[in-house]
DNA sequence: ACCACAACCTGGCCGC
DNA sequence: TGCGGCCAGGTTGTGG
């Protein structure tokens, strides 16, 4: 599912197929993807307007338009965009079609209909409800250590908080945390400096190591090219049922807040 | 301010 | 083998 990594997968190879391009019709078989109004409108607020840039915040895409508005994209846990000159090259589960000026067509493809994409008048819309970048030069040890502080409730909830850090999910939450061998049902505040300065190393090298590895292809996750990316080869913990840790022990699968979580028990006290 | 939980959706898995 | 039931997952909204 779409995290951090994969949506800026996304976004890198989206570019040079978008950018400077006009739209010239938009086609929506699904209106309930479509937020904050109606189909026609939407369509009609799209249709000839210059695409000038595509931003990734967290796991938010962001389409900067000519006319200083936003089409604002959220995946949630299947969707993916796929750039291809026809319908017939793209899997089913369509439900909108962009097409561009040079005849290619953007297809948002989202088995499970949880995926929104609506349009903003200003950015911070979306950025004002995020933590920092994890991948920014600004998110630093210090900035992690106090954002962890005052959280009382297990760090693996808190790595998934938006608000608190921008773009970490379920599978990479449980990857930084065994990579910096924490158990995922501590407090956030019970953190030493060294143990949280090994989750932010963890978080500096586990999210450039996926998006090097183009994303991870588990569920319904597709580059927009429809190749599968490679990262979920690397996981050690996340969606790993019954396998076994390099330690010799059993990966196990418990239920943190709610979410399911992978760990080593052994690796991870 | 904090936490818990339902809702959204459907492919895929589980148990019978 | 086939069928029905139910779970996963990010975010929003509601209720305690």
């Amino acid at each position: 599912m779409p995290e951090l990594p994969e949506v800026e997968t996304i976004k890198r190879e989206l570019l040079p197929h978008v950018k400077g391009k006009v739209i010239t019709g938009v086609e929506i078989m699904r209106p309930a993807t479509v937020r904050g109004m109606a189909p026609e409108e939407f369509k009609g607020c799209l249709t000839g307007r210059q695409i000038i840039n595509v931003e990734r915040h967290g796991k938010y895409l962001v389409f900067d338009l000519d006319n200083g508005e936003y089409l604002a994209m959220h995946l949630k846990l299947s969707g993916s965009l796929w750039v291809k000159k026809s319908e017939s090259e793209v899997p089913n589960y369509i439900k909108v079609v962009i097409t561009l000026d040079d005849g290619e067509k953007i297809f948002f493809r989202d088995p499970r209909g949880f995926g929104r994409m609506w349009l903003v008048n200003d950015v911070c819309e979306i950025t004002d409800k995020l933590g920092p970048e994890p991948l920014s030069p600004d998110f630093t040890p210090e900035v992690l250590a106090e954002r962890l502080d005052s959280k009382g409730a297990p760090i693996k909830s808190v790595l998934i908080d938006q608000a608190v850090i921008a773009g970490i999910g379920n599978m990479y939450a449980d990857e930084i945390l065994y990579d910096a061998k924490i158990n995922p049902t501590r407090p956030a505040s019970s953190l030493s400096l060294a143990e949280t300065e090994r989750i932010y190393k963890a978080i500096k090298r586990i999210l450039p190591q996926a998006i090097a590895s183009k994303g991870a292809s588990v569920q319904d996750y597709f580059r927009p090219s429809g190749e599968e990316g490679m990262a979920q080869f690397n996981f050690k913990v996340a969606h790993q049922r019954k396998a076994t840790c390099n330690c010799g022990g059993p990966i196990e699968r418990i239920v943190v807040r709610g979410r399911g979580t992978y760990y080593c028990p052994n690796c991870q006290k």
